[in-house]
DNA sequence: GAGTGCCT
DNA sequence: TCGC
């Protein structure tokens, strides 16, 4: 496990290759069991109804969700009204032994990217408690990953998410800007179609 | 009031 | 929460 040295943060951690090949492969079919009963949905931004280049889904008690009137936390699936599915064991697995004073998290949104997918540089702040970390498994496709500080202006050094690794975003970093610049189309066999998966767990009510 | 999009 |  690395610190990520940007802007002074401590608790940006980086996890190179934390699932092999084989446990990689466990976990796409535990994806792929979720998206089976919550299918993956194209997501709007509020106000503007511009649609995001990812599709999402999520496992747990809460998803994270964003329409044309906002982005939020919700039990059920958008389009099918059914409550969402429960986060895999092994995930619930790697949040232990990377959060072990945190809380159960109770939402992991799943990101679809296909190639040519992005996202624009954010803060994760639509929870309630920022004293658990997010925690987010790159599976798929190598991606360009940016990240910043605190301050949208803060100045941001990218480097390359690849399928296995881990990124944790906690501490003084929990608010850090980050995104998605590209996917590195081809760069992995993992998904027979290509493109990126990416799970990120998350506590979004105080315990 | 828009917003993890914006432009290559 | 904030470049718009």
């Amino acid at each position: 496990m690395h610190t990520i040295a940007i802007n002074g943060l401590t608790g940006l951690k980086y996890l190179p290759q934390c699932f092999d090949k084989t446990a990689q492969e466990d976990l796409l079919a535990d994806v792929r069991e979720v998206v089976a009963a919550a299918p993956l949905f194209q997501p709007v931004m509020p106000n503007t109804g511009k649609p995001f280049s990812v599709r999402m889904s999520n496992c747990g008690p809460l998803g994270w969700v964003s329409d044309i009137n906002s982005y939020r936390y919700q039990p059920n699936h958008p389009e099918t009204g059914l409550m969402w599915p429960a986060i895999p064991a092994r995930l619930l697995e790697l949040w232990k032994a990377v959060a072990p004073d945190a809380p159960e998290p109770e939402a992991c949104l799943i990101n679809f990217y296909e190639p040519t997918a992005r996202m624009g540089l954010h803060q994760d702040r639509d929870e309630a408690m920022f004293e658990a970390p997010v925690v987010s498994v790159s599976l798929g496709d190598t991606a360009t990953f940016r990240v910043g500080g605190t301050n949208r202006k803060d100045p941001t050094k990218s480097f390359r998410l690849s399928s296995g690794d881990v990124v944790v975003l906690g501490g003084d970093a929990r608010l850090a800007y980050h995104g998605i610049d590209r996917i590195l189309s081809g760069t992995s066999k993992l998904l027979k179609n290509g493109g990126r998966i990416n799970l990120t767990l998350r506590r979004v009510t105080a315990p």
